[in-house]
This record gives structure tokens, C-alpha cells and sequence, in this order.
DNA sequence: CACGACGATGACGTTCACGTAATGCAAACG
DNA sequence: CGTTTGCATTACGTGAACGTCATCGTCGTG
């Protein structure tokens, strides 16, 4: 079962990654896996982090500004020593994702309508071909 | 004026990107400056082409992967034998962009909620700080 | 006409995010 | 008990996306 704790090996099933990338990623402070002797069991922790490690890498992050974004989400874990200051970086990265929300919405919008061209031509193209049998 | 024609230097400073840049993505296909004589000059197809190439990689596509976008965006140039094809192809990457958006959405309200309770707490802190006066 | 600004063309360098051996240890298995 | 299996570390390699440097051609201007 999922005893809480999982091995590498399952990890990288899990979320289908490799070795590699999630030992990477801990060199790079963004997993902190505990050890059982020489190996490493990654905790529910690790998974929820990983999890948006994934997601924000599908949205173009570096690995660098994941792991600021982490810090924000898992203040929990820390004393709130500069939390204010927290909370305004955190509402500086709300406010970029909204836009990004925006702007992803429009490239939506003008694919959306750039097939409704495509199909218009190929209709066309239909009534050509009948017309010329 | 911008007489529909621009200069490298133009460009960069329109588009915020250094001549290399352009340099390169003409190499690489994603954009088609005439030239005269020696110089490049980039039409207002180039621009058109230029913003969706920032856009899409604010979005952490590649560049080939935006080279195919493009050329969804810009069929109408040239003869299209395989429009159908071309659509299919297009209505998946529309798919994946609601996708994208759906999780981004998500991870606004993740956000979101993390602020309120990051709010949350540092009430709570005033709180306990006006008790112990 | 010398000269500096602008642009072009290589060619090599760099950063990021891993991939890919090579080697070693340690438990599990036949 | 030897061997396979799983994980570890170390180190070098790689592709993408440019940066940087050297060198060269060509205008326009004093």
C-alpha cells in the first residue's frame, strides 16, 4: 500500500518521471526526500510538490521560480517570521497568472476562430468539387 | 513611419528581443524578413508572427512546437492540400489549450485560497499581539 | 575620405534540464 | 554463496535557445 512513504522506483511510476529528474530535483532544493540508510522515501509532502513542480513546468517556469512558488505554497511548514512580505509576492504571482489566464484565453479564442476559417475554406471546397461533376 | 517595413533595431526595440534573436528565428524558419540587398526587413507578417511567438512561449512552448502553431495561424499563405489534416491538427493543440486553462484556473484557486489563509493568520497574529498588550 | 554607426555572417560559449554511462553497495533470491 | 535487482554517487554528454566575440561590408556625415 501506500504507506505514506514511497521509493523511487514508484515515483517515477506514479508520475511517470525518471530516477534522474527526481533526484535532480532534490539537488536543486525542490524535493526533500528522507533517507532509510542510503535510499530515499519520498513523502506526502514530496508528492504534493511534485505535483505542482509538473504543473508549473506544462505553464513554462523555470525550476527556479517553481521553487518560489513553493515556498509560498508551503509556509505552513515554516515559521511566519515575514509572512506579510510573503503574502504580497504571492499576490504579484496571482495577479501574473490571471494575465496569463487572459492571454491564454485570447490564443483560444483566435485558434477558435482561425478553424472556423479553415472549415469555411473547406466547405468550399466540397461545393467546387460537386460543381465540377 | 512605420512604412509596413522595419529594421532589425526597429524590432528589438518594438519588440524588446536583441537582433541574435531574430537572427535565429529566421534560421529556424519562424520568421521570413525580405531583404534588401544585405539587410533585413521585416514585414508586418514577421510582427504578426513575432507576437505569437512570445506569446507561446510565455506559455513554455517550444519553438517547433510554435512553428507548427504558425503555421495553423498562417495556412492562407500558401496552398492547402492538406488543410483537412491541418485541421485535425489544430483542433487537438485547441484541446490542449482549454486543458491548460482549466488547470491554470485551478491553480489560481489553489493560490487563492492559500492567500485567504495566509490572511487568515496574520489576523489571527494581531490578534494574540492586541491580547498581550 | 576617414570614420563611426548599423547590419551581416560565422563560430564558439553558456545556461537549463535533464540523459547516460561507469562504478559501487546492499538486500533478496535461486 | 554467487548473482541478480534496486538504488546510490560521480561525472561526462546533450539539445534547446540564445549570448558573445571577431571580422567584414556599407552607408551617411563631418
Amino acid at each position: 500500500m501506500t504507506e505514506d512513504l514511497m521509493t523511487i522506483r514508484e515515483m517515477c511510476e506514479t508520475y511517470d518521471v525518471t530516477p534522474r529528474t527526481l533526484r535532480f530535483y532534490e539537488a536543486k532544493e525542490l524535493l526533500f526526500p528522507i533517507r532509510e540508510g542510503q535510499k530515499r522515501l519520498f513523502t506526502k509532502r514530496d508528492r504534493a510538490r511534485l505535483k505542482l513542480i509538473l504543473r508549473g513546468k506544462r505553464f513554462g517556469f523555470s525550476l527556479e521560480e517553481i521553487r518560489q512558488l513553493l515556498d509560498l505554497y508551503h509556509v505552513g511548514d515554516q515559521q511566519m517570521t515575514q509572512m506579510t512580505r510573503t503574502i504580497e509576492i504571492a499576490r504579484e504571482r496571482l495577479g501574473d497568472m490571471e494575465a496569463r489566464r487572459e492571454e491564454l484565453t485570447q490564443a483560444i479564442d483566435d485558434l477558435k476562430e482561425q478553424l472556423r476559417w479553415g472549415e469555411k475554406v473547406i466547405a468550399s471546397m466540397k461545393n467546387e468539387k460537386k460543381a465540377a461533376e
